[in-house]
RNA sequence: GCUCCCUUCGUCUAGCGGUAAGGACGCGGCCCUCUCAAGGCUGAAACACGGGUUCGAUUCCCGUAGGGAGCACCA
């Protein structure tokens, strides 16, 4: 069975790169009905955090990139890396190094200043004898010359010298592997028939295929993802721009407009560009991967998203767009049902954030003007319309878009207006600024009484204006 | 420095020897319209450069340039 699997370490948060690699081995996997592993990879004690394992595992289900196995973690498989490298040991294939870091540092300095590759020189290799006091590593030998080459399902064939390659360390001095040695063991142990990851392990994969045949494993697959760059053309990474994915949910993307947006970032099919998770299962293979890096574009995420919330039901949205209510302080009970806010305001809301925002006017009682646009509906013409609009109001029994529509178009009929000249004052005077859903709509939502006061005030702001003129 | 990888509109991409180089985001215009959007139509916008191969190169090969990655007791 076809397995693939996603590895990060807990180290920090899952950033949107790493989401691309665990989308992009999910949907393979997916595709060909195989199965899809998650594997936290905390061999670095030090930099390993349970609050980054846990950010980790939330972020993958907000997205719901649903795993098959796991998650394992390296931290407790070391009994089986220490065994497999005394067994390499045993059959000359790794040896025991006492080299001290100062040692190396010095030797790595040297090499520089001769302008050679720097690494590590073997002096260990030969050495029988234990050096007292010392804890030593563990390296693997590396053959010295040939090569050798993997055939990436997105590279192509990519040959490496063995002469580039070093003896690396495969075990600690505490005896807790490196990530070289666990990540060929793990592979290999569970099954993992398609490796796929970023292509900052192309060069590493030299060095993982040596470890295999030393240790008489299968091969897996191979195929190395591109980067994904930021808007500067520097690879995204935690330190330089890239955000926590749970970032996105706060900011009211939708999961599936963040997983559609990472799918077409070096993927695509056709000349589509709006998937739903069960149409990119169908359609992914790794293979038809680019092998260029991509940058990163806030603008089509946030217009993906917007397609995502025009098209998803209301009823879906409703959640998430409640979180954001609360996260901005509003609170819903003092307002209109959120289902009516969603559909009035989904064609103007670029992401659920904006949305809630955007109500701010529909949960409370009192509102600002905007200044700039009450100083320019708000005028003393048309406190008159204001005025006859506002005591027909009063007096509507059904407070419904249609019937308020038919009152403001009749006033408008009456004076002999544009149906603007009078609906952009009223906007601004129950919303505070010049955009809103249609007014009608808005002054639904926003309801009669509170509609009213609104109006009073508006009114007497024309007053204070014509006073102090 | 050494090694590996990458290179089509500003951005994401289609293209797989012969095309008016297509689509999408963004940008401009028009339409719709009570605002803002959404929607429709439309415009500007690209094959990094130099050599080959070929009747013919965006497409294949080799350089150059630019960008990225790797060379840790990090992953």
């Amino acid at each position: 069975m076809l397995k693939t699997r996603f590895a990060p370490s807990p180290s920090g948060f899952l950033h949107i790169g790493s989401v691309r690699t665990a989308l992009f081995s999910f949907l393979h996997a997916s595709h060909h009905q195989g199965s899809f592993v998650l594997r936290i990879e905390d061999t670095d004690e030090a930099r390993s955090s349970k609050q980054s394992i846990d950010a980790i595992l939330e972020g993958m289900q907000w997205l719901g990139l649903k795993w098959d196995e796991g998650p394992f973690y390296q931290s407790q498989r070391y009994d089986r890396y220490r065994d497999l490298a005394n067994h390499l040991i045993s059959e000359g294939k790794a040896y025991r190094c006492y080299c001290s870091k100062s040692d190396l540092t010095k030797l790595r300095e040297e090499q520089i200043a001769q302008g050679k590759n720097p690494g590590y020189d073997g002096r260990c290799r030969d050495r029988i004898e234990p050096e007292p006091g010392i804890d030593p590593v563990i390296r693997f030998r590396t053959p010295d010359v040939g090569d050798v080459s993997v055939n990436d399902l997105v590279r192509g064939l990519v040959k490496i010298d063995n002469e580039m390659l070093d003896d690396l360390i495969i075990m600690r001095a505490d005896g807790v592997p490196t990530f070289h040695f666990a990540v060929v063991v793990d592979d290999s142990d569970m099954g993992i028939t398609h490796v796929i990851r970023g292509d900052d392990h192309l060069s590493n994969t030299a060095k993982h295929l040596h470890i295999i045949e030393a240790l008489g494993f299968d091969r897996p697959q191979f195929a190395h993802l591109p980067m994904i760059l930021g808007e500067d053309g520097v690879r995204l990474s935690k330190r330089h721009g890239a955000l926590n994915v749970l970032d996105y949910r706060q900011q009211g993307f939708l999961p599936a407009a963040v997983l559609n947006y990472l799918a077409r970032l070096g993927w695509s099919s056709g000349d589509q560009e709006i998937f739903s998770l069960e149409q990119l299962i169908k359609l992914f293979d790794v293979s038809d991967v680019n092998a260029s890096a991509a940058k990163f574009d806030p603008d089509k995420l946030l217009w993906l998203n917007q397609q995502y919330i025009l098209s998803s039901d209301p009823e879906n949205l409703l959640p998430g767009l409640i979180d954001q209510f609360e996260s901005l302080g509003m609170d819903i009970k003092n307002g209109p049902n959120p289902i009516d806010v969603i559909i009035s305001f989904r064609e103007r809301a670029q992401t659920l954030r904006d949305m809630a925002a955007s109500a701010a006017y529909l949960y409370t009682d009192e509102i600002e003007l905007e200044a700039a646009a009450a100083k320019k509906h708000l005028r003393p013409a048309v406190k008159e319309f204001l005025q006859i609009a506002r005591d027909r109001f009063v007096n509507l029994e059904l407070w419904e878009a249609e019937v308020i529509r038919k009152e403001v178009q009749s006033v408008a009929e009456q004076h002999e207006i544009n149906f603007g000249k009078i609906g952009q004052p009223l906007r601004v005077a129950v919303t505070g600024g010049g955009v809103s859903p249609p007014i009608d709509l808005t002054l639904e939502l926003v309801g009669q009484a509170r509609s009213i006061s609104r109006l009073d005030k508006a009114l007497s702001y024309i007053e204070q204006r014509i006073a102090s003129a």
